[in-house]
DNA sequence: GGGAAAGCCCCCCGAAAGAGGGGATTGCAG
DNA sequence: CTGCAATCCCCTCTTTCGGGGGGCTTTCCC
């Protein structure tokens, strides 16, 4: 704790679309001299804006948020400021896109129901330049290589909208075997036992939106 | 602000699994010299267990969690101390639990995505033996009067685990029609159009667990 | 250049699902 | 007592699903 107080604050934004949350981290924050928050947000659309004004030294980004969600603002920011530090927040261990969000270029991974300090170890150790990634996050994002082909996520989303496979054909423009061959992928990836079983897993691990 | 400030405050509870979002709430309530934080808890057990220990004038409950549901919890609490005044807090607008939440006598419902005036506001209206319920809640509660019955989810839940028909029969002790027969019905009550969809609306409602 | 992975397409066939009917019993509320 | 909702059971028929094979390009990476 007496290390030299005079450096300069790491300056903090945060984007997450539930206010009672962001006061939380606000709390959080006001209590530690060493860290400023400079600015808050609630979609996609603010962290980008926010970025590219502030510049802060970390981005708290939730990933489930309105309008342009979370891994699609940390791939833009990322592709103007590689060097952007971004911690990533988010309510779920199983989250599919913990793994898009890691491969996007996250410095850190937090679960929502994480301890405040935990936040804040994440936090230093992010702008020390290392990387935290929290360990629930890390076994789901290994244990399961769960994830869907663009393709397969749509026939998947249509099937769970209540879609045959002929349906989802004259849908996509494809061939009814190629519906059941997507299938066939799918469930071999998700280890499901059929359609609605891989809905079930999709939707647990945040891979489709229904 | 400028009422009687020696009345004794308001005591409450709060019971929810996500640190940060409990830190918010107690953030607020800091500010507020009239509420006073009493008891936390993160599952429904320490619910039960704070209520009866605390009798907190109003008690702030999380419907998903671990061990004990917050439904679970407040049915409890309510058979047993039938004044007991509860504030459900959710995070989503369509959870079908918001219906069953208002039937088994929740005070007032609250979205996580509130702002803290909201949170205010409906603790003092209750407080004030009135009640809250949040406008996107209430509208999607009875816009869907989507619920299943208790044999219907156990049903639905072994389907979304990716059972057939005859592994739900053998699961329950039930002839394949008779699954047959409860599938159609869930199908009739969630407009659905076949299993998949089915549990993809139920999902959407929180009307089953993953 | 070789291989892997995504994206498409085709076959057969048995098992499962879903639509359509028909019942029965409880138990609770009006 | 009557109606209704929930729980349970049975039948037939057609469609759909999912498993098992087999292909073909293109793209991207080593």
């Amino acid at each position: 704790m007496e290390t030299s107080e005079f450096e300069s604050p790491i300056r903090i934004a945060v984007v997450d679309d539930h206010p009672l949350l962001r006061d939380g981290i606000i709390a959080v924050f006001a209590t530690q001299p060493d860290l400023e928050l400079i600015a808050v947000g609630e979609d996609g659309e603010a962290a980008i804006r926010i970025y590219r004004e502030k510049r802060p030294d970390i981005l708290l980004l939730d990933l489930q948020m309105p309008n342009v969600d979370g891994v699609e603002a940390m791939t833009r920011i990322l592709s103007e400021f590689p060097e952007a530090r971004i911690l990533v927040l988010t309510t779920y261990s199983g989250d599919g896109r913990a793994t898009q969000a890691i491969k996007a270029g996250a410095s850190g991974y937090l679960l929502k129901n994480s301890l405040r300090t935990e936040l804040l170890d994440a936090i230093r150790s992010i702008h020390r330049g290392g990387t935290h990634f929290d360990r629930q996050v890390f076994g789901a994002a290994d244990r399961e290589a769960k994830r869907l082909t663009a393709r397969e996520s749509d026939v998947l989303e249509l099937a769970a909208a209540g879609n045959s496979n002929k349906q989802i054909a004259a849908r996509l423009s494809l061939s009814e075997d190629t519906v059941k061959g997507y299938m066939k992928a799918i469930f071999a990836r998700l280890g499901a036992m059929d359609r609605t079983h891989a809905v079930a897993i999709a939707v647990r691990n945040g891979l489709i939106e229904l």
